[in-house]
DNA sequence: GAGTTTGAAACT
DNA sequence: CAGTTTCAAACTC
């Protein structure tokens, strides 16, 4: 700088006796200068304005990182996400998939979790989206209609994200029924340009080109990330699969999304009536999450059943979650049987679902394996839906179609743990239900043994999927479904089991009824549906010989607290579930859900409670620890049976030892309060040692405390309260600061082209005409020459004239925001 | 980061 | 049920 003053001065040299240019004069040079230079950018916005429009400024971030790295900018964290939503974190499968078959056709929206798929038809189809923590993809999809036309070739409304990848593949006609990948046709709809590439008969990897209606071009296969799509075949009850992985979506995504990820999501369903053999349809949704791209060829996944192969993303085999059941009712009611524990009261979104796949009797599937022995961090969301394969049972199929319900199953993939499984939709034969205050929902295991039953029998065309289940207990209103994506997790649960050993076949009666879970004694703990504890798998109801009960907490698929989230969302409505779902969602730390998630749990440090009592707060969450400092941990997986007895036991001390300590008060009460009421004696309840000043509510009466200053009138909470706000306020402003600064930066750095040959504007220097520099100069002349009037020492002097030149600059500035704003044309 | 304080959970 | 111990989080330095 003093270079340039140097500069300056010498340029004004000639002047230096008689100049005695004043602040107005460089303002009258300035203000010529907005006319005459075209300013190419300068955001100059005001501190206040800064600080009452932090969210602008974010967007004006996002909107920055958009243009450079579009795929982070997909994977904007979940904190962001819209409040009223309530699905904070959710991420609901982006592509919307049809295949259509020639003669059929298939929608299948996602996010309604409605899928209807025609015969012979499958698909696998990897959502870009799913670890993104993006929404924007939803809207289409639930408006998507999931009802199936017959003959009927057509595409159902498509989600292109950003970054994301849409192959829409025809499976030509009925393959043959071993199954090899016939190889699929390319389709391109009218106005979709589509390019799909063929399938491998060995299921190896294809890379698919984009069409250009990506919104994205720069994400296509094989730029830009360098995470290609894939495209496997998958062989189902000799159906073929077509298996589109996209593993760019990974960009972006969350640092602890670390390991593969692979997502599988599988339907298998009954076809329409048909007098030709059994008909399968298959959906299978694969994510791969693959940052690293095909690394390696494509592999068979292990396919516990034997009826479904996924194909592997590259270098880490998905592992997909089959679970097979022997139906030896009447052939309508053999339809998939999903089983959906849904674990809503910390988070709602986290989602926990039992595929249980009706089978037809001649299917030698009867057991349960979940495949473990894939690398951590790896999900399989597998949904599906095994209708009978039986040509016996083909004239009732298609009553199966309507009743087919995806569902998801979600294989922890290199831990071995469960995670989640996801239902497309309600099963008209599964019944939720939610236990109110109770923070997991509960899915009775209804296997139809009657076909007079089912509504939707003998009605080919009618994939309506909101079917009522005949015994709906307690429903959400509408269930959202969120998966978070397990990234990697630390080494100390890496310890990959053998794939038999890692779940077990929970029968629940002579009806065989499967659930995947975790591997267990499973212990038959009797149904308390008010104090089932997470992980718990209930006996089947006695009497109901058919009927079981299947609860999965949200821990198990929780066990991460970067919130990546797939979203699938139910359309089935059942309005008795709103309240129940309202007061669910309060946490234990009286946070609402929405917070909850929005937030990653905090890591527990215990060492010597192995993580299996309540003074671990993942315990008492009924969450699995996951990237904690624990020592010894118990509370994962691999030690499922002691972490079941640990429940069991803190049951026995406390029935609602998992329940939500703050609820609403007495009958009338609109406020939260503590259960149980705190005990504080020195905290004077104002510390965080208070369980009531935790939660951010006031003690109330059944509060045993000493001294306590948590009550509304205190003037000791109120001072807190106010110091705690204005430190909110002072975060956020720094925050936004921060923000603002960081975007101008990004800014200015991205705007380095020379305002004479950009064409598109001007730097901001070349706002500073000659005439500009030479008031500049003069006013510094001036303060020097003032300086040395005052006999002012070498330094402060040269402090005076850096000054002066600050204030020049400032003004120099201030006059280009008024350039931008005043002719904003031509900046 | 180590040590202390605190109160809930667990135990007797 | 009360008292004590254990435990891990919160807090302080």
């Amino acid at each position: 700088m003093k270079a340039w003053l140097d500069y300056g001065m010498l340029e004004c040299v000639t002047e230096w006796k008689t100049l005695r240019i004043s602040d107005e004069r460089l303002d009258t040079h300035l203000d010529q200068a907005v006319f005459s230079v075209s300013l190419y950018t300068m955001d100059v916005v005001s501190p206040e304005l800064n600080s009452l429009l932090p969210d602008e400024i974010m967007d004006t971030e996002a909107i920055a990182m958009e243009e450079e790295l579009p795929a982070e900018h997909l994977a904007a964290p979940p904190r962001s996400e819209p409040e009223p939503a309530q699905v904070p974190m959710e991420t609901e499968v982006p592509e919307i998939v049809s295949l259509c078959p020639a003669t059929t056709s298939m929608q299948i929206t996602s996010s309604d979790a409605q899928s209807s798929t025609s015969s012979g038809t499958q698909l696998l189809l990897a959502p870009s989206g799913l670890i993104a923590g993006t929404t924007t993809t939803t809207a289409s999809a639930k408006t998507t209609s999931p009802a199936v036309t017959q003959n009927l070739t057509k595409i159902s409304s498509v989600t292109v994200p950003a970054n994301h990848q849409l192959i829409i593949n025809k499976v030509a006609g009925a393959p043959a029924a071993d199954g090899k990948s016939p190889g699929t046709a390319v389709l391109k709809p009218e106005g979709q340009k589509l390019l799909v590439a063929g399938l491998s008969k060995t299921g190896q990897p294809i890379m698919l080109a984009l069409p250009h209606t990506w919104n994205k071009p720069a994400t296509t296969q094989g730029t830009g990330d360098g995470k290609p799509t894939q495209i496997k075949m998958v062989t189902t009850v000799g159906k073929p699969v077509i298996a589109v992985s996209s593993a760019s979506q990974l960009m972006g995504t969350s640092t602890t999304l670390q390991a593969q990820q692979l997502k599988t999501l599988q339907l298998t369903k009954k076809p329409p009536v048909s007098t030709a053999g059994p008909m399968i349809t298959k959906l299978i949704i694969t994510k791969a999450l693959n940052n690293k791209g095909l690394s390696s060829p494509a592999s068979v996944a292990p396919v516990v059943t034997g009826r479904v192969v996924t194909q592997s993303t590259p270098v880490t085999p998905p592992r997909t979650i089959t679970i097979g059941e022997t139906i030896s009712t009447v052939p309508q009611n053999t339809s998939g049987n999903s089983k959906v524990a849904i674990s809503p009261l910390k988070s709602p979104s986290k989602l926990t679902v039992v595929s249980v796949a009706s089978q037809s009797p001649n299917s030698p599937q009867k057991s349960v394996t979940l495949p473990l022995n894939v690398a951590l961090g790896q999900q399989i969301l597998t949904v599906q839906q095994s209708a009978a394969t039986s040509p016996a049972k083909a004239g009732t199929s298609q009553a199966t179609a309507q009743t087919v319900k995806p569902v998801q199953t979600v294989a922890g993939v290199g831990t071995p743990q469960f995670k989640t499984i996801i239902p497309l939709t309600t099963p008209p034969n599964v019944q939720q239900i939610q236990v109110p205050g109770s923070r997991f929902h509960y899915v009775r295991l209804v296997t139809a043994t009657t076909g007079s039953s089912t509504p939707q029998s003998g009605s080919s065309t009618n994939t309506n999927p909101s079917i009522q289940p005949a015994k709906p207990v307690m429903m959400n209103a509408a269930v959202r479904m969120s998966v978070p994506i397990v990234p990697a997790q630390t080494v100390k649960q890496v310890v990959p089991k053998p794939l038999t050993s890692a779940a077990q076949v929970v029968t629940t009666s002579q009806t065989p009824q499967r659930l995947i879970m975790p591997a267990t004694h499973l212990p038959q703990i009797q149904p308390n549906l008010t104090n089932l504890p997470p992980g718990t798998v209930l006996a089947p109801a006695h009497g109901s010989g058919n009927m079981g009960y299947a609860v999965l907490p949200a821990p198990y698929v929780t066990q991460i607290p970067q919130p990546a989230f797939v979203t699938l969302t139910s359309s089935s409505t059942f309005s008795t579930a709103t309240p129940i779902q309202t007061q669910a969602r309060l946490s234990l730390n009286g946070l609402s859900t929405s917070e909850a998630t929005s937030r990653p749990r905090k890591p527990c440090n215990c060492t010597r409670s192995q993580c299996l009592k309540l003074y671990c707060d993942c315990f008492a969450n009924g969450e699995f620890c996951n990237n904690c400092n624990c020592v010894n941990c118990f509370n994962n997986l691999d030690h499922e049976s002691e972490r079941l007895k640990a429940i069991k036991a803190c049951l026995d001390r406390n029935p609602v030892a998992f329940k939500p300590k703050i609820g609403k008060g007495k009958e009338g009460e609109s406020d939260r309060r503590h259960s149980k009421g705190c005990n504080c004696k020195k905290s004077g309840c104002l510390k965080n040692y208070c369980e009531c000043y935790e939660a951010k509510i006031m003690c109330s009466s059944i509060c045993k405390c000493m001294g306590c200053k948590n009550f509304e009138e205190s003037p000791e909470r109120k001072t807190l309260m106010h110091l705690a706000d204005a430190a909110e306020v002072r975060v956020q402003q720094q925050t936004a600061a921060k923000t603002k600064l960081s975007s101008q930066i990004s800014d200015l750095l991205t705007r380095t082209t020379p305002a004479v040959t950009s064409g598109g504007g001007k730097l901001p220097y070349t706002f500073v005409t000659k005439e500009v520099a030479e008031a500049t100069c003069d006013c510094l002349l001036e303060q020097a020459e003032q300086a040395e009037l005052a006999n002012q020492p070498q330094a402060v002097a040269e402090r005076l004239i850096l000054e002066e030149f600050g204030r020049c600059l400032r003004r120099i500035i201030s006059f280009a925001g008024k350039a931008k704003t005043d002719c904003p044309i031509n900046c």
